[in-house]
DNA sequence: TCCGTTTTTGGCATGTTCTGCCAATCTTGA
DNA sequence: TCAAGATTGGCAGAACATGCCAAAAACGGA
């Protein structure tokens, strides 16, 4: 999907549908000084290009029971691009995982995991990460405070 | 704010709007088996308690002109209350800078950045960074592919 | 500069959704 | 079993979404 230029109406649209992601079309349209069906079509079209992917609600982990965050770098013993590839797969296919990126440096991959306590990560460490015997030298980092997440990108 | 304590169908709540944040209420209570009135009250609820901090449009950054994700580990000079709610606060305020987590381990804090390219990453680092001089030992590792992004939380 | 083409916009009409209220139903504990 | 509280479903008026058409604006070539 070749995306078009996007202008300054557009940008603006994304900064306050990343701020306000159920704003109605008409709010919305008014803050950007533009009447709704202009509004909506453009948001429309964003959405078709996918330059929005989708809508979320952000949940407070804290509140929801999920009160541990650990940032996890590991390597895989081979990297090849078959072992990368299923690596990948098998991160990105748990739930606990919220995010996996193949970084530069010493680890191959980054994740973010999030549950309950850490006798649940103890759990997944033991059961889901190290029974994909592609995976070495795993590091933990748990978040101790969250300064910031999630947070609309600088536009 | 205290949480009531969160249902089945609570639950089954926020797993759809995590998936889909702009979810009709009338669709949302067809998908939950529920009624339109008492599932727009649980929302609400959710909303009020905090446990749903709000919704975002997951917009992609490539896409948007935003090519560089970094991770990036540092350390405060000195380990004191003070100091780190300096430096937290400072890294909070920067828009390129879209998690901030103070963390176990090596590093004090770990944060995921944004930016459009290598060059502006210099610059950011350079002109923004280096300059909060409370902040040792800068550690950057580049996202090279992104397997899973923003995902909803295991509920 | 002028004119024709293309793109974008604004307004309108219709169908859908939101939202607050009330009565009915279900749950809980004694 | 019964009563009190919590939760649900339905309804009505207001707000919103959405597709269509004409008007305005932006653009490019001569």
């Amino acid at each position: 999907m070749p995306v078009d230029r996007i202008d300054a109406t557009d940008r603006k649209i994304l900064r306050h549908l990343q701020e306000e992601g159920r704003l109605t079309n008409v709010e919305l349209a008014d803050r950007i000084n533009l009447s709704p069906s202009p509004c909506l079509r453009r948001v429309k079209k964003l959405e078709e290009e996918g330059v929005i992917r989708g809508y979320r609600a952000v949940v407070d982990r804290k509140k929801a029971g999920l009160g541990l965050t650990a940032f996890v770098s590991l390597r895989a013993s081979h990297q090849n691009r078959e072992e990368m590839l299923t690596v990948s797969a098998a991160l990105a296919a748990m739930p606990e995982v919220v995010a996996c990126h193949m970084v530069s440096g010493q680890s191959d991959f980054l994740l973010e995991v999030v549950v309950e306590d850490l006798e649940s990560y103890e759990n997944w460490i033991t059961e889901r990460l190290i029974s994909l015997d592609m995976v070495e030298d795993i590091r933990s980092n748990f978040a101790i405070r969250t300064v910031k997440d999630q947070a609309p990108l600088p536009m």
